[in-house]
DNA sequence: TGACGTTTGAAATGTTTGTTTGGAACCCAG
DNA sequence: CTGGGTTCCAAACAAACATTTCAAACGTCA
């Protein structure tokens, strides 16, 4: 038997890099069904059975692309809701602290050369609408938490506001926030073609907060209550 | 050379509209290039070759349902903005009217078996976040005029907004629209399982109106004015 | 240096994709 | 009944796909 879990000594951390890297990038602008992994190992130039070696599958591969970033930003942002929390000490957050808690951990994602931070997002705005299977799977996991904890910050911030209700604004909200980052390709060319760059990850989000803020914080429409008898929670599901 | 357009004789137009329902069905709920034409076939019980006999290519197929729904989607939402314009007789018209205009012909965009509304919703949804290229070639040419219209008309209601800013809201919207028509899969697994139905899209309709009008009314960020030196029209396109 | 575990390369595996084919079944006019 | 145009079907097609295989190349430790 070998020395356990030694250090690579090539350039194997180069190659499974240099494929994580191909991948994040082909996966961002194609889809994950529509990649193959001869474009990913093309772009890479590593060989095509690379990717199985390293990875195992190429399912795997997409696993690994997003732990890889999805657990540092979802970290990030409840990181950010506990320090609001902990000043606000048990008064309810401003509800535009809250979504920037959400909204902006996105742009300081890693210390990485900050391009794999947007690229990252437009990759995980993708995977939102993503048909395939292992997508509702794994996805969901990373962001059960997330959702629990700012929906739980979000009730108190908005008292008057009942739990249907919160979670259609959570899901525009979310919505919004997932096409802003994945719809550039769309977007851009049935709005004006030649605005300011989607790529300023920034500015999308300077523009966006205020815009979820003031839709959070809408009156509810019409004040119907409980708009007939309330359908008393239908097939649990 | 046969009698030219003839009706067709036995099941022809059945097989055809079959092979139509069931490929709206498969492209609603798994996107397009993961649809095989073997899975539409077989759901919709009719042979392998009918798809190229009937349409052609499975391109031109998915342009025929976009084209069948897309159409008189977005004609209908162009006869209400000219409804509304018409009766405000040069003034701008309420904001909450335009939005309206946008977001809720989607409900009764035929008078199908409104089964087929619903569905073409989530349909159009996921096509806006589609990487395959014959999207972005026709899905623009249906939108341009909607969203010309629609931007002037905002323009109006909204004069204190720079065209900068109003791309990006209009951007927004559109995103918080296309993911609540598409998004039901990945959404309803992290927000409640068991919220109001996902498939009552009456309910998300006025749920979503005053949520996109309290955004798009937003003050600006910072009342940057016009934050360098109004770039001044660049190319028209 | 020599042996062993790790990594890479080129080729082949079997599956799935969209599309095409040739003939049978069908309908209706002559 | 007969021919021609239309529709359908089972099968086959080539291309692209993810994955596997096996030998060669490499680095490390004995």
């Amino acid at each position: 038997m070998p020395s356990l879990h030694r250090a690579p000594t090539k350039g194997s951390l180069e190659t499974k890099e240099r494929i994580f890297d191909a991948a994040e990038a082909l996966f961002m602008d194609q889809g994950f069904s529509t990649t193959s992994l001869r474009a990913i190992t093309a772009k890479a130039k590593v060989n095509l059975a690379a990717v199985n070696y390293h990875f195992g599958s190429k399912e795997a591969l997409i696993r690994e692309v997003f732990d890889r970033s999805l657990g540092p930003l979802n970290g990030a942002r409840m990181a950010q809701l506990d320090r609001l929390e902990a000043a606000a000490g048990g008064n309810p957050v401003a509800i535009d602290k809250i979504v920037e808690a959400l909204v902006s951990p996105a742009l300081h994602v890693s210390h990485d050369p900050l391009k794999r931070g947007a690229a990252f997002l437009r990759l995980l705005g993708r995977a939102l609408s993503e048909p395939a299977e292992y997508m509702r799977a794994f996805l969901p996991a990373h962001y059960r938490d997330v959702v629990v904890r700012f929906r739980r910050a979000l009730s108190l911030a908005l008292p008057n506001l009942s739990e249907a209700e919160l979670t259609w604004r959570m899901h525009f909200t979310f919505g919004a926030m997932a096409y802003s980052m994945a719809g550039t390709d769309a977007v851009e060319l049935f709005t004006t073609p030649d605005d300011a760059g989607v790529d300023d990850a920034e500015a999308i989000v300077q523009r966006l907060i205020p815009f979820l803020v003031a839709g959070l914080k809408s009156p509810t429409p019409k004040s119907r209550a409980t708009r007939s008898v309330e359908p008393s929670a239908r097939k649990v599901a």
